[in-house]
DNA sequence: TGGACGATCCCCT
DNA sequence: GGGGATCGTCCAT
């Protein structure tokens, strides 16, 4: 499987959000690599009441106007971090939310992450064969199994340790669409995607 | 300089 | 299904 090129992330927001699903994120951590299927996402447009941009730019939002490609993770609610894919061409803010991966490769590794500080009695091999759900079925999940944090954030999608691969994946119940989660503003969009009777789409 | 709020999660009922 | 945790960001004084 080869790396999405950067016309990929070009393209218009909605459509790059739907064609993330099925792509394989992956994380080089300590040398080995963390590797999850997007099963979920959602799209944050320009003129967009619910974006971080929608204001303009500004410090914290400064990498969604950078060039499509780029890895846009912002800190929230005081404890969380949220991990975007940046869309379109520079200058324009823009991006993708990736709301939840199926786990796939390194998910022994990916349990430490998110479990460390809390005493788990199930043996991690044994976990890693049946990984709990709540492993990476939310954004701020996903960013803790993987470790992206603000050291992360501007991380060029096509020159570095976390890219995104293509690959052919095809639900069988298919890809549903709905309004976004957890906000307010501009509501009535729906612009959440996410693979159909997926376990690890959230809510 | 301060206050309101948030693209969430977890635990409790 | 509801509330608390917790703090960076932004805008209004």
């Amino acid at each position: 499987m080869k790396k999405l090129p950067r016309s990929f992330y070009l393209r218009p927001t909605l459509q790059v959000a739907r064609d993330l699903l099925g792509k394989h994120l992956v994380r080089v951590y300590k040398g080995k690599k963390l590797i999850g299927r997007i099963v979920e996402t959602e799209a944050y447009c320009e003129n967009d009441a619910a974006s971080h941009a929608f204001r303009g730019r500004t410090n914290r939002n400064d990498v969604m106007f950078s060039k499509g490609g780029h890895l846009y993770v912002y800190f929230t609610y005081g404890m969380h971090f949220c991990a975007n894919v940046v869309t379109r061409e520079e200058g324009t803010g823009e991006a993708v939310l990736i709301r939840a991966i199926e786990p796939l490769e390194g998910i022994g590794l990916m349990m430490r992450n998110r479990f460390q500080s809390q005493a788990r009695p199930t043996a991690t091999s044994l976990a890693a064969l049946h990984p709990p759900t709540n492993l990476t079925n939310g954004p701020a999940k996903l960013c803790q199994a993987l470790r992206l944090h603000r050291e992360q954030n501007g991380t060029d999608l096509l020159d570095g340790e976390i890219y995104i691969l293509d690959a052919p994946y095809f639900p069988t119940a298919g890809v549903g669409t709905s309004r976004r989660t957890g906000i307010v503003k501009a509501k009535e969009k729906k612009w959440r995607f996410f693979v159909k009777g997926n376990r690890w789409v959230s809510r």
